[in-house]
DNA sequence: CATACTATCTTTAGCGA
DNA sequence: CTCGCTAAAGATAGTAT
């Protein structure tokens, strides 16, 4: 008898647009999670200092940044203010790159380039204007215990509070929608015993949204 | 003959900082080039949109973005414009937030809590100077009966959209975009059509941060 | 620094749950 | 969406050029 193969193994994938719409979602999750831990593997390895900003096809953004995406995207800004110094860094990232990724990259530069003019010194006072609002963005390491500590609560009543609103919604309207539904946490946080093997590393999953009051 | 091995593969190696200067350098390189090929495979594979900004040991940096570094970071800045209603920066923050991400950052908030310890006294004065900017983060038996209110509000206003929005996603599932055009390195126009075909109503998809309050 | 070569080590495609 | 499993695809440490 033929044993029952239980899988097939990873099988090669061709380097286009991938076609089934079930298989895309899955892929993206794994593969952004692969991005970030490699980005946090050359972080620690090397002293890098990595910010990846990634928008999902469904216009759902992550993020990645040690130190902190803010400052990096900071510095980038002011030291690549103009084409010319911007096109120097690109050309060195280029002469690694294969044919595909060059081709592609060449078209951001351009791309770069364009909105650069347009932009200008815009760009940099919305920023400014911004980062009076992002002081929490400072890197998470640099955050004192107290601080920490406050984030956690706060984090927890916010999961409270959308548990029950949750649990409401659903049963006031069985709307089909996945948003609320992807998992019942009810009472109990059954996540914690894997997710605490997470990267240490500063990862901003798609989450956050700033709370303001007068 | 005996074969004289050339090599001996791969090697584990530890995740931590690289003490000899030169392999970490030979690393950098390798895995930087490896980042952006991982990146740019997501992008053609998912049609996702990444930007990396990354700063090697040497204060080098080196860049990656499509359909562009520039115009990616320009939308993660501007998904915080200004704190005008609370009640509708909450509801952003929790448009793209379920009950699982809350888990997980919580989780991830708790990882840092146990490596932050260690140093939490240093700061400790800074814990004052925000709690007056953090009302939320009070124990929930605290907050007023306005600021509960003021959760509840948002996120029935988060679900009323999310349904909203839903409808549109199917809609747009049926006119496929075509993300690159790997032969098309001089013009940019094809990701102004992409990009202008995005969502008007664009929401603060996803992300933010975490709470501010002025 | 970037690359070539290989023997590993790591990631992940395809399936289920 | 997330998690696990398996095996093949892919990345890369060590080394030399």
């Amino acid at each position: 008898m033929a044993p029952t193969r239980k899988s097939k193994g990873r099988q090669k994938v061709e380097m286009t647009k991938m076609t089934k719409e079930s298989n895309l979602q899955v892929t993206f999750s794994k593969r952004r999670s692969g991005l970030f831990k490699k980005a946090s593997e050359l972080c620690t390895l090397c002293g890098a200092e990595i910010a990846i900003i990634v928008f999902s096809p469904g216009k759902k953004m992550y993020s990645f940044g040690h130190p902190g995406v803010e400052s990096i995207i900071d510095r980038f800004l002011n030291r690549n203010p103009l084409p010319h110094s911007g096109a120097l860094q690109l050309f060195e990232a280029h002469r690694s790159a294969n044919v595909r990724d060059l081709n592609m990259q060449l078209t951001q530069v351009l791309n770069q380039l364009e909105g650069e003019k347009k932009r200008g010194e815009a760009l940099r006072q919305m920023r400014k204007a911004s980062q009076a609002q992002y002081w929490w963005a400072a890197p998470i390491e640099e955050l004192s215990f107290e601080q920490l500590e406050l984030l956690k609560v706060s984090l927890e009543n916010l999961k409270r509070n959308a548990e029950m609103h949750a649990d409401k919604h659903m049963m006031e309207a069985s709307n089909p929608l996945t948003f609320f539904l992807s998992s019942s946490v009810g009472a109990g946080v059954p996540y914690d015993a894997h997710i605490a093997a997470f990267d240490p590393l500063n990862f901003n999953f798609g989450y956050g949204g700033i709370i303001s009051l007068s």
